[in-house]
RNA sequence: UCCCCGAUAGCUCAGUCGGUAGAGCAGGUGGCUGUUAACCACCCUGUCGGCAGUUCGAGUCUGUCUCGGGGAGCCA
């Protein structure tokens, strides 16, 4: 029945009746009229709705405080005060849901601390609102992007029977009775009981599927959530968080970083022309200056450095870190950020690592020490994009399997893709709350995320 | 998991040398006012995170636990 507030206000003053739904974030009374704003949630910015106590039920007026819920009706007219074009002028008020005064969210500022206390109230802020809005809208534009190029969406599992996935510590998932535990013979726990007969546990990539797929749909992404058990307690770490994983058949590291590369910049812009008002707050309010960051970053190209240069610059500025670089040694994150931040002054991507500190599914390099690996650092972030070009040659990736010590057996359909039509392929995984994080300037991933999963903390 | 910091009114915080609790905002009352976090005056608000200890006396010192924040590791 009412539009939303974020296109009532972009209407013309006219004599129609319109009706405005929403909550209202402040009340103020003046003489002969009383100004409510009302927020629907639509945008940042609410609605001015003017009552005039002649004509409004004054005891509807006083009963109505911050954080009720009300139904408005009147006409759009033009704002006699400073702030805002248009305003409604109210003819009838209903009062749907009334609100307390020990309502958790006053009209002063409230730490971000404090409404991670209420999750279930911290939306109706014009942070976490704007956050959201942001989200969503970044969410609908990674679906564009890859849709837009070529892409199919595929859905690889949550619960997943490979426990050698090895990017983390799993979730395990079980409907065995913990109070007594079925065990076999020899004493050990006796999974052939479980639910799916086998152990298994919530998945902490999607990649291995998804590269099945890409040998069938030559391009695929995945966006789903994802489940690490480490216990990491961090601003930029969560338990359950949302993962893109693009995999492309027929590519090497050279299309997978342009592809990266282009989304980010797709994403980013996208928010920039979709999200105008959410933007601008973000950048006078959480992070000044974000916005003509994310500017700068969408017209500029990326700079590029191998692993061994990265390290080169790193001895160059070897005084000022606690932990000195050497080739052969992980980049730490005061190391990222140098790079990032202080060699290249904008998004960086750094590839061909040493094999030792990467996964064994990435190609090797003709050096024998190196792989085709890329991580795509932020200033701020530290690393957004890790992701390779996959060794597609049977007796190598056997090789390196057995140097690591895995078992051929865990990975058997892996290993099928190339042995039957095998193609070089590349992919990468993009955190999602990390990407909301570098675009909002917000410092903490758990405000980025509506209900945050992390060590210790599973409420709402 | 390790290191550092913190927990005081509904919210944001101050609290000196160990001596018995304070400001702004919110709420209430009155005033003023087409107001924009409105303004002015007055009023109300406390298990000082929990447990133990030192002391005549603990918000303050010690130990411990819980929770929160920052950093590190791990990663996305």
């Amino acid at each position: 029945m009412a539009d939303l507030i974020s296109k009532i206000k972009t209407m013309e003053p006219g004599p129609q009746t319109i009706f405005v739904e929403g909550w209202v974030r402040t009340k103020r009374d003046s003489k002969t009229v009383t100004f409510i704003e009302v927020n629907d949630g639509s945008c940042l910015k609410g609605l001015q709705v003017v009552a005039d106590r002649s004509s409004i039920d004054n005891n509807l007026l006083n009963s109505i405080s911050t954080g009720c819920s009300v139904i408005c009706e009147g006409k759009l007219v033009a704002s006699i005060g400073g702030d805002q074009k248009v305003e409604l002028s109210a003819t009838d008020i209903k009062l749907v849901g009334e609100c307390p005064d020990d309502y958790p969210l006053q009209k002063k500022r409230h730490t971000l601390e404090y409404l991670r206390e209420i999750g279930h109230l911290r939306a109706r802020t014009n942070t976490i609102g704007a956050v959201e809005r942001v989200r969503s809208t970044m969410a609908y534009a990674v679906h564009r992007f890859f849709q837009e190029n070529g892409f199919f969406y595929v859905n690889t599992p949550l619960i997943t029977a490979s426990d050698a996935e090895g990017a983390g510590q799993m979730f395990q998932v079980t409907t065995l009775d913990l109070e007594n535990v079925p065990k076999t013979e020899d004493g050990k726990v006796d999974y052939s009981k479980d639910f799916f007969g086998k152990r298994t546990s919530l998945t902490v990539s999607g990649q291995l599927e998804g590269e099945t797929y890409a040998t069938a749909l030559k391009n695929i992404y995945t966006f789903g959530p994802t489940f690490r058990a480490e216990n990491s307690n961090t601003k930029r770490h969560l338990a359950e968080f949302w993962m893109i994983e693009p995999e492309m058949s027929f590519c090497t590291l050279e299309g997978d970083m342009k592809v990266a590369e282009d989304f980010l910049k797709y994403v980013f812009k996208y928010v920039l022309d979709n999200c105008q008002e959410d933007m601008d707050f973000f950048s006078k309010f959480v992070e000044p200056g974000v916005k003509d960051t994310l500017v700068h970053v969408v017209e500029s190209p990326f700079a590029h450095m191998t692993y061994t240069d990265a390290v080169k610059e790193l001895e160059k500025a070897s005084d000022k870190f606690d932990f000195k670089p050497f080739w052969g040694c992980d980049l730490q994150t005061e190391h990222e950020r140098f790079l990032t931040e202080e060699v290249a002054k904008r998004p960086v991507i750094v590839t061909d690592y040493p094999k030792e500190i990467k996964a064994f599914y990435m190609k090797l390099n003709e050096d024998g020490k190196t792989v085709r690996a890329m991580d795509v650092l932020a200033p701020r972030l530290g690393e957004i994009i890790g992701g390779s070009e996959r060794e597609y040659r049977l007796d190598i990736l056997k090789a390196r399997m057995a140097e690591l010590g895995l078992n051929e057996k865990d990975y058997w359909w892996y290993l099928e893709l190339r042995k039957y039509g095998s193609v070089p392929h590349s992919g990468f995984g993009l955190g999602f709350e990390r990407a909301v994080q570098y675009v909002t300037g917000m410092q903490n991933i758990r405000d980025v995320i509506p209900y945050p999963r992390a060590s210790k903390q599973a409420d709402f």
